[in-house]
DNA sequence: CTGCAATCGTTATAGCATATAACCATTTAC
DNA sequence: GTAAATGGTTATATGCTATAACGATTGCAG
């Protein structure tokens, strides 16, 4: 494990967990695009096919929530797999509002390759950890995320606090 | 801490340490912007304010690599700081391409302050770890930084092979 | 001493992810 | 029967990041 060295330049913000996280994160962007792209996919398209895949009939709203990411900004994402014919979008006959998603054979074929490719670089990303703590990383990066939600949802506390 | 459940509709991404630093990341932009907010910074002129603060006579170039941000994106980073007086560019008189950044006394309360609020909210991420567990979490995010820069320069490696 | 490469900072531009407002069609609840 | 809620969409804006190109200045090799 990498020590925090306090003598570095940015060690304030290094103290910080979100910063770490916010580095972390950037620094596997360029990496992931790669991989993906060669599986005609970005980050969002192949989030959202990996879970369509594993749960024919979703619904946009339920993918929504599951992804955290806005109805809205889901339309472009879910054209960009139907398009190619990756997936479906079949009206709910008991629903006329809703579309249960699909992924189509060639869908699922396509993500389980981008995905094996995908784990391969996760794997790596984690040299040096071993698998308990691997799983020990994911379980705090979960609580983390719970955590940053309950606390948004707790405006009133007083580190989100406006008054 | 909370351990992965297998039977989420997520559980593919779930396993990827990827997928959980993008998801806690995401998870604390809103907060991380509103806490910032108050103090009239966005979290890019925040983290460059904190590193000229703790470095005076820092330069643009490196600055730039310490936030692993492109030296073209720190130009309106910087403007937007020194427009309300937080920082000074000022010549290098022995290399006239250069600046030396400073910040101003503002510049320096006014990031001190942003700084303690931003560590409450960043100890409410991590409720429920205990003290080694958060540094462990922390020293973890920096391994998988590092491995990323290390992937990203070994291009020929298998996972970011392009063969 | 000269010429070229490298460095520093900048301008311009583009793309992706995310947020927000508003809308229409349909379903649900009272 | 009506109003609220839900599902999906269109439109738009913002912030972060990436890339190309440029001018001024410095450093290095011949």
């Amino acid at each position: 494990m990498t020590p925090p060295n306090a003598t570095e330049k940015d060690a304030d913000l290094r103290r910080l967990v979100g910063y770490g996280i916010k580095r972390a994160n950037s620094s596997m962007m360029g990496a992931v695009e790669q991989i993906l792209g060669r599986f005609g996919f970005r980050r969002t398209t192949f989030s959202a096919l990996s879970v369509i895949a594993a749960n024919p009939g979703l619904r946009q709203a339920e993918l929504a929530d599951l992804l955290a990411i806005g109805r809205p900004n889901l339309v472009q994402i879910l054209d960009e797999l139907q398009r190619p014919g990756l997936i479906e979008r079949v009206r709910d006959p008991e629903d006329r509002r809703a579309y249960m998603l699909r992924a189509t054979p060639d869908g699922d074929t396509r993500v389980a390759q981008a995905s094996a490719a995908l784990m391969a670089y996760d794997q790596r990303l984690t040299w040096g950890l071993s698998a308990p703590e691997r799983a020990t990383l994911i379980a705090a990066l979960r609580r983390v995320e719970e955590n940053a939600a309950e606390a948004w949802e707790d405006k009133d506390a007083e580190h989100l606090s406006t008054s």
